[in-house]
DNA sequence: GCACGTTCGTGCGCTTGCGCACCGAACCCA
DNA sequence: TGGGTTCGGTGCGCAAGCGCACGAACGTGC
């Protein structure tokens, strides 16, 4: 494992070296376990988080407790949006897909930063309408796609944003994301190991042929 | 009829009085007639528009073709948010789903006004947010809603953007709108009108029991 | 008042996915 | 090496929703 560096992460990245420079001194390196639950729905939020090697899956929770997953966010966005869009709180749980590490900056840093009105500005401004094109997408595949369809769009957006082709999680949690049941996913699963698409074996889920996963 | 007044638009009315007088000049009022494309996906966006009477209806479309409503804006919202958001481009479809009018604004112009970081740039922030929510929200009904309940939903977010009570809309339209079947909405709308919630004649719904819809 | 197009109702077979229950098998840890 | 626990596979019955097809009711325009 190496020393996380801030530069892991697409959006800080991409910043200039001024403003990093700014910023690194309240940037915090955290390590990020499985099933950490970042952020709850409604709670006050005190980060944002830049993930670096971990996965965020964002969740929508409903009064009765079922719940979808509405986006995922890796080492390409921030988690925690709310806070420079205005609003304290967000409406949405968010919780460690895959473990890793992230950087974490105080809210009211982001604020100022953001209010400042310079390239962390913009580059929120975009990731956050990109964040929304992801959640548009998700909607109508809730409504439109097959168990099978909806596995493989998740399986391509997690490994998109590790490095391995490894995924590291049981059919039971990949289930609770899709807001489906776990037989559906272990029907879904099996057709694809059986065309040779992925294999797995107990919480472990590898990819072999991304080609025809994009289908 | 009365004169469209920018006032009537939520967001413009919560401007101050020299920000408004500002924008006032490129304001231009536009009446909106029922099923008019206000842009089309990936196309090019030329303005933003803040509805007053009318509501415009985000659908995100797939390449076969198949739509699924995302989000629902009235006087409350606007549309375009892509616009400051920082692509010239929106992945969604905005079809005008009850006729009215609004107001719009060059998005050279919105842009201008967003980047000053005034009041203007809060409220379109908080607004976006709150489109989010909606999003966030329609995608977990999509899954585990019944069309049912999905149409009670579709109606309350249509009337609270309507001064009346009276929907003028197809169940044709409305089935496309939530990406299902016509059938489906016949259905779900004749148990609602059995138990008196709500009445229908041919592409007119009466909303009669606005309580018992919140269910 | 009549004809036509639109809108709504209904019936049928079929697929998908759910809920439940149970068992085998892999893994972890002592 | 041998528990016990967690995962995954499988088999029901059932309900929701789809696709299709057809017919009835409404309302508009001539």
């Amino acid at each position: 494992m190496r020393v996380p560096n801030p530069k892991q992460n697409l959006l800080l990245a991409a910043l200039s070296a001024a403003e990093l420079k700014r910023l690194r001194p309240n940037l915090e390196a955290v390590t990020m376990p499985l099933g950490d639950v970042v952020y709850e729905s409604g709670r006050h939020l005190d980060h944002v988080y830049f993930p670096t090697t971990c996965i965020v899956s964002l969740l929508y929770v409903l009064e009765n407790g079922a719940s979808a997953e509405i986006a995922v966010v890796g080492y390409e966005g921030v988690v925690g949006v709310s806070i420079f869009m205005g609003g304290e709180t967000t409406p949405s749980r968010a919780v460690v897909q895959s473990a890793g590490s992230a950087f974490r900056l105080p809210g009211a840093m982001m604020k100022d930063e953001f209010t400042r009105g310079g390239a962390m500005q913009h580059l929120m401004l975009r990731y956050t309408q990109a964040l929304i094109t992801q959640m548009a997408q998700t909607a109508v595949c809730n409504r439109h796609h097959s168990i099978e369809q909806q596995l493989c769009r998740w399986l391509l957006l997690s490994i998109d944003r590790l490095p391995t082709n490894v995924l590291t999680m049981t059919q039971e949690l990949i289930a609770n994301m899709l807001g489906v049941r776990r037989e559906g996913v272990t029907e879904a699963a099996g057709k694809l190991q059986d065309a040779g698409v992925i294999s797995y074996r107990r919480g472990h889920i590898k990819v072999l042929d991304r080609e025809r996963l994009e289908a």
